[in-house]
DNA sequence: CGAGCAGTTGACCACTGTCAATCTCCGTGG
DNA sequence: CCACGGAGATTGACAGTGGTCAACTGCTCG
């Protein structure tokens, strides 16, 4: 299911900058791959880790996309996020030891293992590493709070707007297309994430795509007219 | 607006087993007291900072209850969190330097701050306190991610249920009452913090009280039958 | 003691959810 | 390589939850 693989390094990664050796010298840099340098393979719709699982690790993912779910006692599921290339996965399980969610591959994809434990003694030499996880579970949280706006306060429209912005700018940031869009999730997901059903996701397309906003074939999207996405985004 | 205050101290906090410094031994604890001993009172409905604020500290609630807001460019506003006894405050502003969210003073309140610059060099000494951290905002990840499940995927009865739960425990894990709740936010601000209107939350409240499960006067609630009440939480 | 804010309640409505039918594409196996 | 099965996506009709607007009540605080 999980296949360890040797480390690519971050010394080459593109992504480095945003992820959490950015803040390493060359020196520190080399000591931290030696110790960190395994990355695991994982096949589309395989899990990383699952809800209550023990925590040892937490990842960065390096190639494809991830998901996080939570899973309610009644059955239903809520996506907690979609990580890209260069973000971290599974930083809420610091506290409590355990994964307080449940990580899937919705491509082929690999993530770096970054041990805690490791990281930990790493950090006696590089205190700065410390500094830069802080930083980054700062930033998540402060997503988090910016998704608690949206699922709290947003109509469908602008869930769908908002969405389809934020991982647009995802893609721009790491030197993709800032137009076309491939999504790799399911409108299942999508409408989990945002808190709606899948038919009003698809319907909000639908409406987005006849308005000429964007175009929509299947899981490929264009951005048509940026500026009347943000408009739907901001008032509804 | 903010009045400074000698610090109480860490080391006669009845909440420091769940705060920052429940790492610390006696000594390390006196270190840590010596260098961030201050304390600032609020009064009801005076903010302790605000979003676009520059970051310099952040802080633990001692006395009172605190809440968070973000501000949508459109006027509205969504309540991020309700901060109690032991809770700390502004931890998203760490990776961005910028405040990201409004907090203010639900009730006469008084917070511990804690410069980040002076934790830093406190860290340094002890680099417990930085693991410490790490704990506490991971726990403060996987608690938005909970609140992202109750605004994803639950309906006006199940959160009004979930929110006088979730009150309530953290009473109890307070020593207080776990019956008796006196909440201290209007209806507007538990409406925002669930996604819904405020006429949802009073009806919610007004309907819970005919069948018997809680009982409402204004601001002071009694849970009559909390096992019906948590499963009104689980389903819908 | 009085004004005004917070809360409650009712009537009505719209948005989104539900259920169902249909279509389309993708991948698997013959 | 093609056919077929099935998952994913779209669309329509209808229903229901929660939102909107408005009137009224009763604390609370100045």
């Amino acid at each position: 299911m999980v296949i360890q693989i040797k480390g690519a390094g971050c010394s080459q990664c593109a992504l480095r900058q945003q992820c959490l050796t950015s803040c390493l010298n060359a020196t520190e840099l080399e000591n931290f791959e030696g110790r960190m340098g395994s990355m695991v393979k994982i096949k589309r719709g395989k899990s990383l880790f699952y809800q209550g699982d023990c925590f040892h690790a937490f990842f960065a993912v390096k190639v494809g996309i991830m998901k996080t779910t939570l899973n309610h006692s009644n059955g239903q599921e809520q996506v907690t996020g979609f990580q890209m290339y260069g973000e971290l996965l599974g930083l809420e399980a610091i506290g409590s030891q355990y994964h307080a969610c449940h990580a899937v591959a919705l491509e082929d994809s690999q993530v770096c293992v970054i041990p805690y434990g490791l990281l930990n003694e790493v950090s006696i030499e590089s205190p700065k590493i410390r500094l830069r996880l802080a930083e980054l579970m700062s930033s998540q949280l402060a997503q988090k709070n910016q998704l608690m706006l949206l699922l709290g306060s947003m109509c469908a429209n602008e869930r769908v707007a908002f969405f389809l912005l934020h991982m647009m700018e995802r893609q721009k940031a790491r030197g993709l297309s800032s137009t076309e869009l491939m999504l790799r999730m399911t409108r299942q997901d999508i409408a989990s994430y945002l808190g709606l059903k899948l038919e009003t996701v698809s319907r909000k397309f639908s409406k987005m795509s006849e308005e000429g906003v964007i175009s929509v074939n299947r899981k490929y999207i264009q951005l048509k007219d940026v500026e009347r996405l943000k408009r739907v985004a901001s008032y509804c």
